[in-house]
DNA sequence: CGGGATCCTCTGCGATACTG
DNA sequence: CAGTATCGCAGAGGATCCCG
């Protein structure tokens, strides 16, 4: 990317990782861990091979991520998150809860994986309750899977099923996702789709993190 | 900006603040506060002007910033930025933090300002002495001039000078900066062109926040 | 089949000039 | 001062092909 030529740290944080698709080539390996040349291709709907090779080039430059080459078993290129690629989990964090806001507007050909529909509770909720028992929320939207768990005062999630979740959550995307991070309550949830099936005083429980959302009246300059 | 396609509230963000220049925009009317056409200008240097117009229209469509014709005295239009447009804030600070490892490298031409000397210590330190009676620091780096000022606990800046500042910080940005972030300690900025006059004993109060940083030796490709 | 490289097209960006 | 008009070029997107 060319550089803004600006001594400004958010400038040069911006000549790094400004670039179209560098940020969400940092989200799948934040998520995902390790990953090959087609695990990213898969994770990241969209990308053309050739951008994706000249990213993973230039984030190597950078230093933000290495590439080695897995051992015997898989005999493949590997690329890991450096420590500095792996700092940029806070930014990642503060750009996905600002962006939030802007996941009620319905786009129907949007991509979507169950990764996504993951993370989400485990950056963007708290547990309520954190002295309370264990408990499992199952969570499948277009036939994408995630569990969420909670347990000692922590928010943590998988991929897939569990066998026998206290609460499963399913319907399209922006009615699980919508309902979780709490863009809309579970009447609403409800009205667009979603069946919520078990004990859903857990959604008490399980908090979303009002950084700015949450006001909807009166605003921002008083 | 393309959409990403992608129904994740990473990219969403990025569909809407991921176009060039677009961060650099909103932080300067977050610094700035509501601007004319020309401070923003003024504040990016770099930019063309029928892409800032093309931001600008495109932001507000976003419903990140309102244009509004200012009163009588001043004829022109004021951009300022919506409560969703503020609520960007944590972002540029993740994003700025991040981007201080990289203040390091040394880029002679690039431009400088002194409200980007401003707002680092505000955003990425702390008084570490909080009960302490108020102190006032004057940094000065390129001609450009701030004030830190240590009151009640709280980190605040400005432009210009101090009357009598108990400590006077000048030479190059990056022994300025560096020193105040914690990339460099007084010795190393010394010997890059800090000149420090006073009560340098502040410095160990006005402590630079370690989100991950602090670590220069080792560093980031283990 | 994984991991790219190559080619072409087209949009977006940068630079400068110009206008109400 | 606040933009618009024009133009050239770099970068993105999409498809295809290649190699181990």
């Amino acid at each position: 990317m060319r550089s803004y030529g600006q001594y400004c740290s958010i400038a040069r944080a911006l000549d790094v990782v400004g670039d179209r698709w560098t940020l969400l080539i940092a989200r799948e390996l934040l998520l995902q861990g390790p990953c090959r040349f087609t695990d990213l291709k898969r994770g990241l709907p969209g990308i053309a091979p050739n951008l994706l090779s000249t990213r993973l080039k230039e984030l190597e430059e950078a230093g933000l991520i290495t590439r080695e080459d897995a051992p015997p078993p898989i005999a493949t290129v590997l690329y890991t998150l450096s420590e500095t690629g792996t700092a940029l989990e806070p930014v990642l964090k503060a750009l996905g809860l600002w962006g939030l806001r802007f996941m009620t507007e319905e786009r129907p050909d949007d991509a979507f994986q169950a990764r996504w529909l993951a993370y989400a509770p485990e950056w963007f909720t708290t547990d309520a309750d954190p002295d309370a028992p264990p408990a499992v929320i199952q969570l499948v939207a277009a036939d994408e899977a995630a569990v969420v768990e909670l347990r000692d005062g922590q928010v943590r999630t998988r991929l897939g099923r569990a066998t026998e979740p206290d609460l499963l959550l399913e319907g399209p995307p922006r009615a699980v996702l919508g309902l979780i991070n709490g863009l809309i309550d579970l009447e609403r949830a409800t009205s667009i789709g979603l069946t919520a099936t078990g004990r859903t005083d857990l959604l008490t429980r399980l908090r979303p993190d009002d950084q700015d959302r949450g006001r909807t009246r009166d605003a921002s300059r008083a």
